[in-house]
DNA sequence: AGAACTTACGATGTACGTAACGATT
DNA sequence: AATCGTTACGTACATCGTAAGTTCT
């Protein structure tokens, strides 16, 4: 019996992947584990059973995707995620309580908001092991999307990517911190307010653009038509810290990142009235299957986000969210 | 290399199939043209992948599906789902003017709106192979659900099927028809308004319950508090006349149904102030892709529905299962 | 010359159907 | 006894990697 050959999901990971690589079949075969020759085939394969070209070949290169291929990888992904969702379930069905979970936060995340949730997190589920990954906003978008990562934790950036659903887990300020004897802390002993002209007039240490409410800092000086030095920008809180005690510079840091005890040597200041409120927010991908405890660490982490508040979330309008 | 078999199609379709021929393995085997130990091990195989039974089983018999079977199936239909539209987005860019169109109507439909669009539409796309389904308005549902049918197109029963999108076409009233010198004809022709009371008093020939506006007869006669006898209920409009013309009763038929060159035995007489306004709808099914010839059908028979209304009502409200 | 994709080929193993078996009603 | 699902088995063919080939940079 001549059985023709239908298509397979291995065809269909060729082909996202190939996307993925920037359409260098090489590439693509090294990052699925198999012979390049052989993605050559599958995605040739895939191409007859469809009937359509996917990509465009300039002579035998892959230069990127036709109109059809453009119309058909949407549905291409949504057939490899809802594999990947029944894979999970799955597995979720089989052993709720073990499996691995993956969590793509900002530095600032990983280090002073997150470390409480995941350490009651390890305590309730102990059989999931957990795997935090460190990026920028848009690395961690990107992780998700890809499917490398399951919840996404930033205060940038995630919001306005398609694709995702987001919510908000927490509001916070930023704080301006000096080192013990600083001009800025004198003025505050003294009961002075500070503001955005007198910061302007010290070299700042922040976050790079893109990070931890960068955008908000410089909102708040750019309304007020001012230009304040940047001595440096960093992705990290205790970078910014250690060059703050170094005197580089006045910091201007999220509040959760600073401790009194630990930071000793440097002093906060409010700076409520001068930064615009961030909000952080949780993101996972649009049409990703959760497993269980996914539900549970983002609700650990964010106790108003209960699984159904979740769940609804999913299930909402494609469009943007409505609001906080 | 020991490569370990993933996960494929055919395993999907066994078990989407098993659900469908309400588990009996044999049929299934039989409806996808394979043998009945395939299937058993097409569904063992996915199991055995998934790490989950799918299926409860008394002793060797399959009776229906487990929790995670439950949860996990919609998951595979969307899947499948996908594939077809995969398959069909391919068919589409191959040759956007050949293919294959599945309506299906009931009787009323196919006999009396569908035939100009039918005519309109074999005309403008001489390339389409144009399939007409004729059943009832679930059958019709069931068959848009099972992927048999792409598109439907009836009165009742389609805008109440979670998993169907449906656009509404035309509005139209029922009319009463009677042979040539009835009372009710005389009384007419005397300018006297038809009454329901007046019609209750004869034995009526109309549609089945759930056929062309049925229920909005009943309802009428009921607000009335009126039990008129059916002395035949049909799907079939020309049935219904045929009945009417041997004095079987009087009868009740959408006004599309009446052509007073051709049913000159008959006189119709005006029911629009007894019976609510119908609305004929067409009903596609909730995440599949149309083909191009596909939008342009529902746009000939219904000119109001341009191919943006049917996308747009497509991409809206999910209503049951989160969508794709 | 080198990088990138395609074609050719051969071995491994996967998949499917037939047939025999076991269980259930 | 009949129906239905599972197990066993042999063959056919599909898949995949290696290696050689071709084209473009």
């Amino acid at each position: 019996m001549a059985e023709l050959p239908a298509m397979n999901f291995q065809q269909l990971r060729s082909v996202r992947e190939t996307v993925r690589q920037g359409y260098n079949l090489t590439q693509v075969a090294e990052a699925l584990h198999t012979s390049q020759p052989g993605v050559s085939r599958q995605i040739k394969e895939l191409e007859d059973e469809l009937g359509v070209e996917l990509f465009v070949r300039a002579g035998r290169r892959l230069l990127g995707l036709t109109p059809p291929g453009q119309a058909m990888l949407p549905i291409v992904e949504r057939l490899l995620q809802e594999a990947e969702n029944l894979k999970r379930a799955g597995a979720e069905f089989a052993d709720r309580e073990h499996g691995l979970l993956t969590v793509a936060a900002t530095h600032t995340q990983a280090r002073y908001a997150l470390p409480t949730a995941v350490r009651d997190f390890r305590l309730a589920h102990p059989g999931v092991t957990l795997h935090l990954q460190q990026g920028s906003p848009t690395q961690i978008a990107q992780q998700l999307l890809e499917g490398q990562a399951d919840i996404g934790i930033a205060t940038e950036t995630l919001a306005e990517v398609p694709g995702l659903v987001t919510l908000p887990c927490y509001r916070w300020t930023h704080v301006v911190v000096v080192p013990a004897g600083h001009a800025l802390a004198e003025e505050a002993a003294a009961g002075r307010t500070l503001t955005l002209a007198r910061l302007a007039q010290f070299p700042l240490v922040t976050y790079e653009p893109g990070y931890a409410g960068r955008r908000k800092i410089d909102a708040a000086f750019a309304r007020e038509g001012l230009a304040p030095e940047i001595a440096l920008a960093a992705m990290d809180t205790d970078v910014i810290k250690t060059y703050v005690e170094l005197g580089i510079g006045v910091g201007i840091i999220a509040s959760v990142g600073y401790d009194e005890q630990r930071d000793s040597s440097l002093v906060a200041l409010d700076a409520r009235h001068l930064f615009a409120v961030n909000t952080t927010r949780v993101a996972v991908k649009r049409n990703a299957w959760l497993r269980g405890y996914a539900y549970a660490f983002i609700h650990t982490f964010a106790p108003s986000l209960t699984r159904e508040v979740v769940e609804r979330a999913l299930c909402a309008e494609p469009g943007q969210d409505g609001g906080l």
